[in-house]
DNA sequence: TCAAGATTGATGCAGGTGCATCGAGTGGAG
DNA sequence: CTCCACTCGATGCACCTGCATCAATCTTGA
């Protein structure tokens, strides 16, 4: 007799849940141990830092982040209210804006991202062979296009780098 | 030159990221569209069912669960808001109590377990041989032991089941 | 040109989560 | 027995999230 889903699918997804939970947490432990903010920030801030001339519509953001929309307007909020980003009003376009990211949110990013890689080196990297890696990449890529579109770069940008939710 | 996390662990770090939460939200949607409560709910309601006279401490549950301890306190009260488990106080230790699943909590465990099942099976299972799915478990499992034990049945019951958060 | 509809971004509200802390109760050392 | 340290579970607070909805603006097409 057949499941619907296997038990190796549902144990598969079992890990999944599991495995990313705990490992979400203990990266974002070491930050905020490390008095940074959450790991959404750091996104954010990287997506901006790598924009042409610091600074992108919410909109694009959204996109690039995943995440929706009112999360990223109270997102940028947080990040102006820091002053590591400020808003400026779009002349093109009344209804938007641009969010432009400081140097004080250049300079965190950059100092996050050493607290960041570390976490990741800990938490993943010493974990798992190079080689393991690119396999469990290439699995959990097949699990990704399901409802919607997938957004990746085609060759990510790994020295610094933007995951999460 | 080598760098700290390579880049195939921070690869696979953002898939794991990026996979989960996308699949996640997906199965979380479909329980949602089908009227059902969150995945939390089922998780609390399937160990309660499994457990020895349909009963546990908080203290278990919440182990069972991962989940923090002030987390399982309000599951609970959601639980028993809804009729779907009832607290009843332990004799032999005053501090405590037991947590008890009511028949209309078996019976929505149950159901749920319907939409659960067929959830998992779109959005996991049919991206997945069974061998690949063998394979990404193993992977997933070797990310699991660093900050704390990981508490994972030797042999999961993968008929009705129990992962999330 | 102008009305209908789509897009951009903000926000009020309800509920969920993390943190710190509390009170009650237990158990072990002296 | 008494005290002290610990466990169990609840809760006030701040903040974060999802949802629905809004106002402002842009776009389309008749």
């Amino acid at each position: 007799m057949k499941r619907k889903p296997s038990t190796e699918a549902t144990s598969a997804w079992i890990r999944l849940m599991r495995v990313q939970s705990r490992v979400l947490d203990c990266v974002e432990q070491d930050l905020k141990k490390a008095g940074f903010p959450p790991l959404a920030w750091y996104d954010a801030l990287l997506e901006l830092s790598r924009a042409p001339s610091g600074e992108l519509r919410p909109v694009e953001l959204e996109r690039q982040m995943l995440i929706p929309q009112y999360s990223t307007s109270r997102l940028i909020d947080r990040l102006v209210d820091e002053g590591l980003a400020s808003r400026r009003e779009c002349k093109i376009d009344k209804r938007g804006q641009f969010v432009e990211i400081t140097e004080a949110g250049r300079e965190l990013q950059k100092r996050m991202w050493g607290a960041y890689s570390a976490a990741i080196e800990k938490h993943v990297g010493s974990k798992l062979s190079d080689a393991d890696a690119v396999k469990l990449s290439g699995l959990l890529d097949r699990l990704g296009c399901s409802c919607g579109e997938m957004k990746l770069p085609p060759a990510v940008n790994v020295n610094e780098t933007s995951p999460s939710r």
